[in-house]
DNA sequence: AACTATTTATAAGA
DNA sequence: TTCTTATAAATAGTT
């Protein structure tokens, strides 16, 4: 990565070493520090220059690392005599999951990692921010709206459909009791207005439990006896 | 160094955390074996990936970078069980201190204790709240989606009804026809079918305020008696 | 696990 | 040293 290719091997002179090591250390530091932030990872970098010098990254304390690290290798002598220890070690583990936690909660919060949440847990979240918020601007018309809007046009067409269901009915008794000339009374009763007003509420997003969408038949039962 | 720009933050994906982890990782290493030879130096590299799988590098070993790092530091004791326990305090106490941080700042995420925030604060949290609700309401937005596919089908439905009532109208009208001097009183009965209510609700994720889409009743009641 | 379009790191030069 | 710049290398997004 620079203007010529160079080969891995010792570089002899010791002042471009020198200044070598002094942007290749940055470098490596900087892509560690990156390695930790974007991978959620923990991070220890040591190095001593040829001249003993030493650098350090860490991405939380190095003593951290080397202590997990030694955990991790089993390398770690086993008794301390002093039950204290296991203590704090119980104490620190039960901090570090409840932080945990609640960093996640918090990114949640935060509008990050919202997969594998239900429609359920949104919805509470929601509620809960907007309780939080004192005022959130309504945003207009997404794609959902619109196709809530075709639905409710549906919907009118099929109520205007039933409508002329009803008049064509009515009609039809009126042909009876012009052709039966009476005790038709009370035969026909239309309990509706004929004008039945379709009432299309566009939900509240706190209440999704309840949007489920449910449609239920129009199944106007028709029987002759 | 890719198909484009990003930005040195936690990345939310776990799957695409997970590949950037891995090509960094291996990026990391090389750059930290490479400095170790060019410019002869002792390197030290420990990761603990975020599920907390270790993966290391040392010029020399883990053992000699370690030590030598402690001699630097003038701590030669390389886990005494007085230090271990101080250790171990250090590390609760410090996470107390994180845990009651974050604990604060997710009660004003509630909208709690935000007396003694000044009004820049206020609007910066206001501003994030929004940001919040927008990802999770696009989220919601998403998932509600294949109810609104549901909708469709159910609408479908109630037209294919509707045309069998049609039909069964003209049949009546023909039966009419026929029968003109027949008896059909009390022959034909329309009467409403129970399950007659049409419910139908939509979820909008943003307009919250009055998104209730609630559609009651197309209740045409048809009686005949 | 490859493939590239880009970004980033850096070797060499000033 | 520090800056500049041409170029090598790393890698983000994609397949």
């Amino acid at each position: 990565m620079g203007r010529g290719k160079i080969v891995i091997r010792r570089i002899d002179n010791s002042t471009s070493r020198q200044v070598t090591f002094s942007k290749r250390r940055s470098g490596l530091l900087k892509k560690a520090k990156e390695l930790a932030i974007l991978c959620d990872a923990e991070v220890g970098v040591v190095i001593f220059s040829s001249t003993s010098k030493l650098h350090e990254y860490s991405s939380t304390s190095m003593k951290s690392v080397i202590e997990r690290y030694h955990k991790a290798k089993e390398e770690h002598q086993i008794t301390s005599p002093v039950s204290d220890v296991r203590f704090w070690q119980r104490e620190a583990a039960m901090l570090k999951q409840q932080l945990q936690s609640l960093q996640e909660s918090h990114r949640r919060m935060m509008g990050e990692e919202l997969s594998g949440l239900a429609v359920k847990d949104l919805q509470g979240m929601e509620s809960q921010l907007e309780m939080s918020l004192r005022s959130i601007r309504m945003k207009k018309g997404n794609l959902i709206h619109h196709e809530n809007v075709e639905l409710y046009e549906k919907v009118n067409q099929i109520r205007k459909e039933n409508a002329e269901l009803h008049k064509k009915v009515y009609e039809i008794r009126e042909a009876g009791a012009a052709n039966r000339n009476t005790f038709l009374t009370n035969a026909l009763t239309i309990r509706e207005n004929p004008h039945t007003t379709i009432h299309l509420q566009l939900s509240q997003p706190d209440q999704h439990e309840a949007t489920e969408a449910s449609l239920q038949s129009t199944n106007l039962g028709l029987q002759l006896h």
